[in-house]
DNA sequence: TCTGGGGTCCTAGGACCC
DNA sequence: TCTGGGGTCCTAGGACCC
């Protein structure tokens, strides 16, 4: 049978893991990384795990069990994080070419024409140069699809000696998945995983052996599809091309905000944030949806949350232009007497930015908001981030986010390099 | 007091057309 | 006044992922 070979490089811990790299003396130690705004618990290494701290978990509620075991609490840092997932990144391609990036610690690899080979011993070999170039741990599962890959790689991240799990041999997939949660599997979460449970299907092996037919049924056709994956049928392939087809920016306030003012400064300020990534993957924007929103956390009668979608008469990606209509939705959408936690904004139907040029160029005036645009981002790439800005954007940033104790930028700020004594 | 941010995919239902 | 089926496109909302 030709049958294909993925396998899931994962890195572990990641976020706690990053933090380790620089700062030896937390090896061994229990760490923990926040969200923004110090709101979740998005990172724990496997110390933090034993003390039984859930994952997602509010800070808040965990601050005093945290305090008792002397953990290590960091604010999340992504300018370092996404700079040590390139450097991940980057040795794994020299190793393994046709790789797809899934998530800033994840990529998925095809592996079909080793299929000769011995890919445990290629694993180890990979887990070995991947943490003495980047100093991260990673764990590998292989597979015959990607959703039995992620399987196998959480039953590497439990042999603690190995970090490799090759899952191709039926009678191990099927012993593995009798002693697997249904919720467990990629794709399967509370919501369909309870809808799984009410019909008899609690665990990977029930899915597995259920009527791909009937649960398309009850659940979709993705439902179906994670059926046939874990039968060894693949479905879901590497993806290649890589541009995001739509871009999100947007941020919970350091507090609860109710001036219309600093919530226009806000979306400005993530308006500018989303075209640049627009403007990095060589794209332009067709429609822009802003979304304003009190805590789903407060009183009925004090919740509000609404959203407007809004088609811009041409493609762009001038950062000016997208400010403009953000803050027209904002006035539209903004009612007083409300303490707002959240505002942001999405870029949809994105378009390829050669795509355009041609009637784009009729009108002179976009190609100088361009040229204007072209010289802001090489003016902040080269001073740093937000040395010019749009005046929209305000100066005062009361309602930045707050971020106590956020780890050193060791890898991309010359001012904060780790010194050798 | 304090509950993240950034993505993708699928479906149902309405509008509209012939 | 009665009275149709079939197709496409779009959008909102809901599910999932990390």
């Amino acid at each position: 049978m030709n049958s294909r070979i993925f396998a899931l490089v994962d890195c572990n811990n990641f976020y706690a893991s990053c933090e380790r790299v620089f700062n030896p003396k937390l090896e061994n130690e229990p760490i923990v990384v926040l969200s923004n705004n110090d709101g979740c618990i998005v990172s724990r290494s496997n110390e933090a795990k034993e003390l039984k701290i859930p994952m997602g978990a509010p800070y808040f509620k965990y601050k005093e069990l945290m305090n008792k075991n002397g953990v290590h609490v960091f604010s999340s840092n992504y300018t370092f994080y996404g700079d040590m997932s390139r450097r991940v990144m980057k040795s794994l391609r020299m190793l393994l070419p046709d790789l797809e990036i899934y998530s800033i610690d994840e990529a998925f690899v095809d592996l079909s024409q080793y299929r000769e080979s011995n890919l445990v011993e290629i694993s180890e070999e990979i887990k070995e140069k991947v943490k003495q170039w980047t100093g991260i741990p990673i764990s590998i599962g292989i597979a015959h699809t990607k959703t039995l890959s992620k399987v196998a790689n959480s039953i590497a991240k439990k042999e603690k000696e190995s970090s490799i799990c090759d899952l191709r041999k039926i009678e191990k997939i099927e012993e593995e998945l009798t002693i697997l949660d249904v919720e467990e599997i990629w794709g399967i979460a509370s919501g369909w995983g309870k809808r799984l449970k009410s019909i008899g299907i609690n665990t990977g092996y029930d899915l597995m052996k259920a009527n791909p037919e009937y649960i398309r049924q009850k659940i979709s056709v993705v439902g179906q599809r994670i059926i046939m994956e874990l039968n060894g049928y693949s479905c879901i392939d590497i993806e290649r091309v890589q541009k995001k087809k739509s871009i999100i920016s947007s941020k919970s306030f350091g507090y609860k905000v109710t001036e219309i003012q600093e919530i226009k400064e806000a979306v400005s300020t993530y308006a500018a944030r989303a075209c640049e990534k627009l403007r990095d993957q060589k794209s332009r924007v067709q429609v822009i949806s802003v979304y304003l929103r009190t805590s789903p956390f407060e009183k009925e009668d004090s919740r509000y949350a609404k959203s407007e979608t809004k088609v811009l008469s041409t493609p762009t990606s001038s950062t000016a232009k997208v400010i403009t209509a953000a803050n027209k939705i904002i006035e539209e959408i903004y009612r007083e007497g409300y303490r707002y936690q959240k505002t942001g904004i999405t870029l949809l139907n994105l378009i390829n930015e050669d795509y355009v040029q041609e009637s784009l160029y009729e009108d002179r005036s976009l190609e100088r908001e361009e040229k204007i645009t072209t010289v802001m981002d090489q003016v902040n790439m080269q001073y740093g981030t937000n040395t010019i800005f749009h005046a929209s954007q305000g100066t005062k940033k009361d309602w930045r986010v707050k971020s106590d104790s956020r780890s050193k930028k060791y890898t991309t700020s010359l001012k904060e390099l780790p010194l050798v004594k």
